[in-house]
DNA sequence: TCTGGGGTCCTAGGACCC
DNA sequence: TCTGGGGTCCTAGGACCC
């Protein structure tokens, strides 16, 4: 007999308003969470959006990733604060670390929610119960609150995480599907984004049930082989995914800039290029990487991207080659005249082989670009190191 | 006073090879 | 006079997640 699995999904509620009150608090400030505010990036430029709100601003109509300045207008006396990346990294780990004790099985997932494989632990008691010790535990020794949920596998350990918030537990087996999943709207399944919400209710698809009921091929006209039977599984509550304990390493690296005002001088656009260029080679290098593909993308007013990719025959991590594809790039697909509201770069197809051995044929000029991009990164590392200084000194 | 930033994965078409 | 079939790589675009 195969034994059941049981995974948990434990997710932190409103990660980034609940983390920024506890910061606040331990300056004795109030306690956010009870009042209307939320976290957004830039409170001062007018294209900042929000990034998690609190109950009571949920209550107001407000909702995540939506303009500030919109938010504003629907509730003046809304408490905008500026989110701690920092401060949020610390509280991550925290939060990780106790779900670690209680099983070793764990893959985070995102910043703010992570699985933990329970199938091993020698069940003398109620999953339930296991549940509530942890999220007491994190609430007691942290300061905020999580929701866990229980299932026979991630995707329903994850949709019962997302029941009723917050501090709260919620089981999700198999054998619940019918009763608590297949009454949800379609729109609440995993995977399902709006695009597929749009194209599903045009066939009359509007909960969970209504998917799970269809055959994989009719789905398959929908939205293809791939994705239909991936869908229909879910929707029947079947996934049979591990926990992948193993960090997987980045497949990419990307940085991109929305400009305050839609710009269009060729001279604006390459500052931001050099800006963007400048950061992403640093991780890359940070991170021990090569690149061999370099990317642009172009966002115009109406949201409409364009993007060119290049292979390079020999990877790299020099700034100034990277800048040079993009630049390169963005004149391929940028007529020079339309206003760009966003300019990005990435890197893929990354390597940790060095590419030292072709110097025999290199530019000389490259020994002055490494050269650059050493005195930028020691630059960095001594601001990271005055920032992380002033932070412990905060503590104290 | 409208819409951030950073990722992953999939698909489709064309080039090119055998 | 007409035109196979399979495989891989590259690029552009689009969907989703937090």
């Amino acid at each position: 007999m195969a034994h059941r699995r049981v995974i948990f999904h434990i997710d932190v509620n409103s990660a980034f308003l609940s983390w920024t009150a506890v910061q606040l608090m331990q300056d004795g400030h109030q306690d956010i969470r009870l009042v209307p505010s939320v976290i957004s990036g830039d409170p001062n430029d007018r294209r900042s959006i929000i990034t998690a709100a609190s109950i009571p601003a949920k209550k107001a109509g407000i909702r995540t990733a939506e303009p500030v300045s919109m938010a504003l207008r629907k509730c003046p006396g809304l408490l905008v604060v500026r989110g701690d990346w920092e401060w949020y990294g610390r509280c991550s780990k925290g939060f990780i670390e106790i779900c670690r004790r209680y099983s070793p099985v764990l893959q985070q997932f995102s910043i703010d929610e992570c699985f933990i494989d329970m199938t091993m632990r020698n069940w003398g008691e109620d999953p339930v119960d296991v549940a509530v010790r942890l999220k007491n535990e994190i609430r007691e020794t942290l300061g905020f609150t999580v929701n866990v949920g229980i299932g026979s596998n991630k995707l329903l350990a994850k949709m019962a995480s997302e029941f009723e918030k917050p501090d709260k537990v919620h089981t999700l087996w198999q054998e619940e599907v019918q009763e608590k999943m297949w009454p949800l709207d379609v729109r609440e399944l995993l995977w399902v984004g709006k695009k597929t919400e749009e194209k599903l209710r045009m066939y009359g698809i509007h909960t969970i049930g209504d998917l799970a009921a269809r055959s994989v091929g009719s789905l398959t006209r929908l939205v293809g082989k791939k994705f239909a039977q991936q869908l229909h599984e879910n929707a029947n509550g079947r996934d049979d995914s591990p926990v992948e304990t193993e960090v997987q390493e980045a497949k990419s690296i990307s940085a991109e800039r929305t400009f305050s005002n839609d710009i269009g001088t060729e001279k604006e656009i390459d500052r931001a290029l050099f800006i963007v260029a400048c950061i992403v080679a640093h991780r890359l290098r940070r991170a021990d990487f090569h690149t061999s593909c370099v990317s642009v993308f172009i966002k115009y007013r109406d949201f409409s991207v364009v993007q060119k990719q290049h292979q390079m025959a020999h990877p790299t991590n020099i700034t100034a080659v990277i800048l040079n594809e993009a630049r390169a790039m963005v004149k391929d697909i940028w007529d020079g005249e339309s206003p760009i509201r966003q300019v990005g770069l990435g890197v893929s197809k990354l390597t940790h082989e060095n590419a030292v051995q072709m110097s025999l044929f290199e530019d000389p000029q490259l020994e002055y670009y490494r050269e650059w991009d050493r005195r930028y990164d020691e630059e960095k590392a001594q601001n990271e190191d005055a920032r992380l200084l002033a932070y412990e000194r905060k503590k104290q």
